[in-house]
DNA sequence: TCCTTTGGCGGTATCGTTAGGATAAAGCGC
DNA sequence: GCGCTTTATCCTAACGATACCGCCAAAGGA
């Protein structure tokens, strides 16, 4: 239409609600009103507006918005590595429990920022929370960091943490009861006619040294020994190796192994059938955790469920009446022994 | 210090810069270039102003920076579901490529936004780029969106896409050669002795296409008849019946599956195993994508490779590329045949 | 006919930060 | 001692959207 010496002709880009609004004949403000459905502008004035933006293939600026509403949108979901350096994000656990977090966040209009962080200073929660970024906070796991989110959990509301809930404890956890997982598992080993236990699994943080207490319990329980306790990493790239040297070295009298995760239960069954060792007919094996992935295997893993589904929801849950100012407690949910055909 | 009607006595929280200038007796300006770094302030006062600012915990806001600096320094990861309403982000080949999109994306100092975006309006690829949200935008997979996609990179410089990579395609992709892939697998069947194959998997999206038409390339070439087609959806609360179904409807003379992917592959051989079928024995099964998972397997799954940590390298090596205005191309990789157990 | 009410919109300040030109204080040579 | 350059900081104007206040006209009541 208007001569320009514009090569292609183009018209210039609406990007900004002036621009728009200089289209309209109206101001910025009209603009603003209409593109938010305001009753207070005349439903003439509304539709004309609308209809202008979405010729002209317009949206509102998100970080103008944002600035100016103090409301970002945005969920941070935090993956502390604080004891573990080598372990990606690419670990199916935490690909799981993020997969349904998404899920949960997206249905509510909510995006999600991913941050893999090792906590190299200390004050990388801070530097999380105050960054203006985030309208809350979901960490998956509390790693060797306790202290570090009691801290920042004092003060800063919108937080809520997979993982456990100690009595006291100032900052709201979603999970399983581990140490009664753990229980399960053995118990399940024992009464199989397991009499010597190996648990498989670093016992650093939180939600292990549970899981290995809760083993404990059931073998003191039933009058046994403690379990043979072999660090293994979760980090993928030297798990395998870590396992297949445990299981080399592995003491004859062992007939039963509580593994830490789902993937350690399912390298070690790998580990020991290439060894010819049957399981579970020599060595009964149980995992933790019940990823989708473990009931499609051969031999099924007999696992701990930990409910991902329901918890990513009951932290989602959790978080938003935070954020709405309500006292979300801790859930624990409890765990549920899966008898397949690895034990 | 000051007397104030607070209860507590807290000293009133540094927000701002304004705040923290004020205590250092400079402007807002000076702090910014001092916790910027900037050679223009003398060393003495950058110094002091970066002690003061981390005495009191002070982190500049996110959204006022990223509105001026017109940076946000946030990478979106977006999931097309186009053609599967009912596929959810937990699926296992979306989370392990996302895992190393973010390992690979962290390093580089970037934030990742994700999204699970079901294209009910045909903008939604557009509303993305121009939300003013996002330095650049990863496409998992091209759902049946090819068209939005083609017409959107038309003008959006920074979008790479994990996907095949058709001759005249304008928009930049990251993957392997389906249809080569396609074909390995296959000629690993055939030279097994399978005579009749089924392939398992929908054939709507481009990927699969190729990868069906790879397999029907390899038995024209041997001059034995096209794959018998037997749809499976991705989404994995259906997928396991669906399949459980395939399986018992399967012709006697079926002796090898090639499945579209590694989860519908473990799925399958479950299935078989359940109804006394062996596998490889009385039916050969490929997988592909060579999940972190499918050699820890029994049987090991034999599949086709598709390299997720040097493919999630190079899609964000080529968006970092246009977001600095270079031209990247598409790269193709060789897909690799990993011979196992399971064919 | 005049005054009040109310609907509909305009104007302006603000969110917290950064960039760039202006400004003041030193340092230097003559 | 004066002018000029250098150095260190200040001041102001954005970035783009939203919230609040207030104005104007049309409608309604007396």
């Amino acid at each position: 239409m208007t001569k320009t010496n514009d090569p292609e002709g183009t018209p210039p880009r609406v990007r900004t609600l002036a621009d728009l609004a200089r289209l309209a004949g109206v101001t910025a403000g009209t603009v603003s009103r209409a593109l938010a459905g305001k009753e207070l502008i005349s439903a003439e004035t509304r539709e004309r507006i609308q209809k202008l933006a979405d010729e002209h293939g317009f949206r509102p600026n998100q970080m103008a918005r944002r600035l100016r509403t103090q409301r970002t949108g945005v969920i941070g979901v935090v993956v502390p590595l604080g004891h573990e350096r080598r372990q990606h994000l690419s670990d199916p656990f935490f690909m799981t429990i993020l997969g349904h977090l998404a899920d949960a966040l997206t249905e509510n209009g909510y995006d999600l920022m991913l941050s893999r962080i090792i906590p190299d200073a200390n004050d990388w929660l801070e530097r999380i929370v105050t960054s203006g970024m985030l309208d809350g906070v979901l960490l998956i796991g509390q790693s060797d960091q306790f202290e570090a989110i009691e801290r920042v959990a004092a003060t800063y509301r919108p937080l809520v943490v997979w993982g456990s809930a100690l009595p006291g404890q100032v900052h709201c956890a979603v999970g399983v009861d581990n140490r009664m997982g753990g229980r399960l598992a053995a118990e399940r080993l024992i009464e199989r006619g397991c009499r010597r236990l190996a648990f498989l699994g670093e016992v650093r943080t939180l939600e292990l040294i549970e899981r290995h207490r809760g083993v404990c319990d059931a073998l003191a329980a039933a009058g046994l020994p403690p379990p043979l306790q072999l660090d293994t990493h979760l980090a993928s790239d030297i798990m395998a190796d870590e396992i297949a040297g445990h299981v080399d070295a592995l003491p004859p009298e062992v007939d039963g192994i509580a593994a830490a995760s789902d993937v350690i239960a399912m390298r070690t069954i790998r580990a020991l059938v290439d060894r010819g060792i049957s399981v579970p007919g020599r060595i009964a094996v149980t995992g933790f955790d019940d990823l989708p992935l473990s009931e499609s295997i051969v031999p099924r893993l007999t696992t701990v469920r930990q409910d991902l589904v329901t918890g990513a929801r009951a932290m989602v849950d959790a978080l938003f009446a935070r954020i709405g100012g309500a006292d979300a407690p801790s859930v624990e949910m409890p765990p549920v022994l899966v008898p397949r055909d690895s034990a």
